[in-house]
DNA sequence: AATTTTGGCAACCGCGACCGT
DNA sequence: CACGGTCGCGGTTGCCAAAAT
């Protein structure tokens, strides 16, 4: 026995929806409200449609203060970020995107942004002037077959840097990049860093906790120097214009993902001894030719502000939390960086490339891993 | 200019999760 | 706890307009 319809699928009209429908429906829901009853509504109204098309209507279309027309880059990059770390999650993508529905984005990225970033893919001989790092990452990619998007654009992201952390084990070495994220795995692992000069959220979600990382003045930065596509500013991955306004949560237009903010405090107070301050904005392209070293940049640093604030949404207020900067750099150099124009470190290439091979799945670049759950309960505020 | 192909987008559909009884 | 109704998500479809041939 096959499911009960929703409706009378007789006697209700498909296809796209005329004015006087949407008028009679926007006249409705802002008369009366939904009512909590969809499947109810339409004859209410006046309507032959079914339940959920008037739904999908008002959401999509009809409902205040819907956004339409461009993404901007800022968008853009939100939703590459929280695509490469929670997948197709489109609610949860749109949640951070005020104005824009899932669908919008949906078909956004199935249609421009997708077909973006997979331009932006170097030629493989190119790719072989990459550095030891992407080199390194793509003896273990290369080789495999890409023909699904998400590996490429798995590929993609770790040839431009975005880092996915996927580790559940102990640090191995004080000398490890991924130092100052090893304290913080266990119930926080970033899976994409961008760019974030711009007062760009990070998002960090693993199955357990979403949260944010969010920079003012100061943010995160995993640069890769040798980088040779896209190098504007000290950006790893570039979407054109940087001056734009970001969505930025803490003006209280975006719906967050709220999740233990305690504890990243705790953990986060505790391990960033891997992250090297820097108040350099400069892309130093003489050291594309060496390509032999990594930095870690906490980002466009033009104040001595030598705090990373991170707000966390755990409840019904947000909170701003500040986290001391390393003062130590956990490599045995001391680090001076309050006054420094460049504190710039760089690393081992064999170190990280050990750090890197050792994880060499990607935990969330896969949609394999995706979970069919329902998204967390979204608090909006 | 006519036809075909492609791209963009709105809408549909099925299914799993949620919720009230 | 079980069940049925409803909601909401994400994949897919289909239409239309623009671009290409």
């Amino acid at each position: 026995m096959g499911r009960a319809p929703c409706c009378d699928k007789a006697n209700v009209k498909k296809g796209p929806w005329a004015p006087e429908e949407d008028a009679k429906l926007k006249e409705f829901i802002e008369k009366y409200g939904t009512g909590g009853n969809w499947i109810a509504l339409p004859q209410k109204a006046g309507l032959k449609r079914c339940g959920k098309s008037c739904r999908l209507r008002w959401l999509n279309y009809l409902r205040p203060n819907i956004k339409h027309g461009e993404f901007s880059d800022d968008e853009d990059r939100i939703i590459c970020s929280l695509y490469a770390n929670i997948g197709s999650r489109w609610s949860i993508i749109a949640a951070q995107l005020p104005g824009r529905t899932d669908n919008d984005i949906k078909n956004y990225w199935n249609t421009k942004l997708k077909k973006k970033l997979m331009g932006m893919v170097p030629p493989l001989d190119q790719r072989k002037l990459l550095t030891p790092f992407s080199t390194s990452l793509l003896q273990t990619t290369t080789n495999s077959s890409s023909s699904s998007f998400s590996s490429t654009l798995s590929q993609l992201c770790r040839e431009y840097n975005v880092y996915n952390y996927n580790s559940t084990t102990s640090p191995s070495s004080t000398k490890s990049l991924i130092t100052g994220f090893d304290s913080i795995a266990s119930s926080f692992q970033p899976n994409l860093m961008f760019n974030n000069n711009h007062n760009n959220i990070i998002p960090f979600a693993n199955n357990h906790h979403s949260s944010y990382l969010q920079s003012g003045q100061e943010g995160f930065n995993l640069i890769n120097h040798s980088m040779q596509f896209y190098p504007g500013k000290d950006n790893m991955l570039m979407f054109g214009g940087t001056d734009q306004a970001s969505c930025s949560s803490s003006d209280g237009s975006c719906s967050q993902i709220s999740y233990g903010g305690k504890e990243i405090k705790q953990e986060m107070n505790g391990g960033l001894q891997g992250f090297y301050p820097s108040s350099t904005n400069g892309y130093d392209h003489h050291q594309q030719e060496s390509s032999q070293k990594f930095m870690l940049d906490y980002g466009n640093n033009n104040n001595n502000n030598n705090n990373l604030q991170f707000s966390s949404w755990g409840g019904p207020h947000h909170h701003h939390q500040e986290v001391q900067k390393p003062t130590s750099n956990g490599f045995g150099n001391s680090n001076s960086s309050n006054t420094t124009t460049s504190a710039q470190l760089q690393y081992d290439l064999e170190e990280v490339k050990q750090l890197i091979s050792s994880n060499p799945n990607s935990l969330l670049f896969n949609d394999e891993n995706k979970t069919h759950e329902r998204a967390p309960p979204l608090y909006y505020y």
